[in-house]
DNA sequence: CGTTTATTTGAGACAACTCAAGTTGCGTGG
DNA sequence: CCACGCAACTTGAGTTGTCTCAAATAAACG
């Protein structure tokens, strides 16, 4: 349920002086990510924000809020990936996107969680109090610019996603998104490129508006050609060329 | 062109005198919006918008700006209607709006203009050079954070956007896209609701990622069925309620 | 009044969808 | 350790709706 993930002994973190620690070093780690809210930081306001953040860790398949409750956190992702899906009117769930270490989840604005997450594998994350948020944002000029820098980021890869789903045809939407993820999860020091997490087909589908069963096509047919290998710990990307090209192939 | 679109004589203000004049008239139109960013500010706020900004007319089908150029200025719309659109990679164009009076265009934070806009009729904007908006931003953090509100609901209406683009059918596509833009453009003194400019089809088949034919035919068959009606000057909406029902309809 | 741009209509191909039936993988409990 | 059950994935065959291509008409513009 959305208000209390329970801190699990992950990594013994439960004691006051630990769980500090623990803070400081994750500070530490989201800074490496590219795209994340921390890393647009100071090291004095990182230090204003560990002040009010706890953190939770939640297990695979979790739900972490839900859509449409009363918004009573905001949430940066220490490690882990969740999916992140809004229920359409007419039933059909649209997963939204897909967050990872650095991405800060909800509006610190919006008094109800546009959407919900649920947890694709063992997540870590850093909570806030809204309200503990909001007065920070308030006396923190710096942190509201940067909220709104960030809000921008997610619009542009909302735009992104736009453009994808403007597609017809399955195997370059399947590619471009592919690519996309791809890189967000690319590391400096990991060669050739993997996503870390096994993503379920059905949630790919809802991401790309195509079926289960169009999904699983297109993706067996990238395994067949060796562009790609599915393992159980999540994909390798083994052609970045060819997939580049399917996925400009329009 | 981006730079300079010259203020055209629709409303005789090209002396300081009337020019100050017009402004003040501006943002007392602006508030009637209910999404506009100027509803969100303080008369202090806007006197010190209106300090900054310039007046700027744009003829029908010119651009005012391009993907991809420095971004000098950022604009509100005053009145008509422009598409905005970015071109993809494969060289397919998205159209990702409609702007309307109240509208925002352009992120102030970015150096380069993430999308192109043209006017779909007469366009009236307010003008301010990026520069200027920033230094306001940084002295007004109550500015600050209503940049990050109305970006926020631009970034629900993009997932608004891509839930519709996920429909497989036409049909519903369709009615959602005109429900919600009928919903826009409704003003509390006009009934029945109506679009009062005329948007070009292809406009609507790069924004819904349909072909030029198939939006042809799908309206086509609204009009036969006397849900909508099309005019030299724009839409009308005849039957909210069937266009709703076949909006729900997956 | 001719030229360009936008809209309309038709016929056929094709790719993704639907439905239905397997298969595999994995955790649970006997 | 194996049997069971559930969920995710896989495969097949037929349907359907949009796209493609091509051409005619209508409207807009100077």
């Amino acid at each position: 349920m959305a208000s209390g993930p329970v801190a699990s002994p992950r990594k013994e973190a439960d004691s006051p002086r630990n769980f500090f620690a623990e803070k400081s070093r994750a500070c530490g780690y989201c800074e490496l990510r590219s795209k994340g809210f921390c890393s647009r930081l100071s090291e004095n306001q990182k230090a204003l924000l560990a002040e009010v953040s706890r953190l939770v860790t939640l297990e695979s398949h979790k739900t972490l809020f839900r859509q449409g409750e009363e918004a009573d956190n905001v949430y940066v992702v220490r490690n882990g990936m969740l999916r992140l899906y809004q229920r359409m009117l007419d039933g059909r769930r649209q997963v939204i996107g897909f967050a990872k270490a650095g991405d800060l989840l909800l509006f610190p604005f919006s008094e109800r969680n546009d959407y919900s997450a649920d947890a694709l594998d063992s997540v870590y994350l850093c909570q806030f109090r809204r309200q503990d948020f909001l007065g920070l944002l308030q006396r923190e000029p710096e942190l509201l610019s940067a909220l709104a820098v960030i809000t921008h980021d997610e619009l542009t890869r909302a735009r992104y996603q736009i453009a994808l789903l403007s597609q017809r045809k399955a195997e370059p939407k399947m590619a471009q998104f592919l690519l996309a993820l791809f890189e967000s999860c690319a590391r400096p020091d990991s060669n050739p490129m993997a996503i870390p997490v096994r993503v379920p087909q059905a949630d790919i589908a809802d991401y790309l508006g195509m079926t289960v069963e169009t999904v699983n096509r297109t993706m067996a047919r990238l395994v067949r050609d060796a562009i790609i290998s599915v393992a159980k710990h999540g994909l390798d990307l083994l052609d970045v060329k060819r997939l580049r090209e399917i996925a400009e192939s329009y």
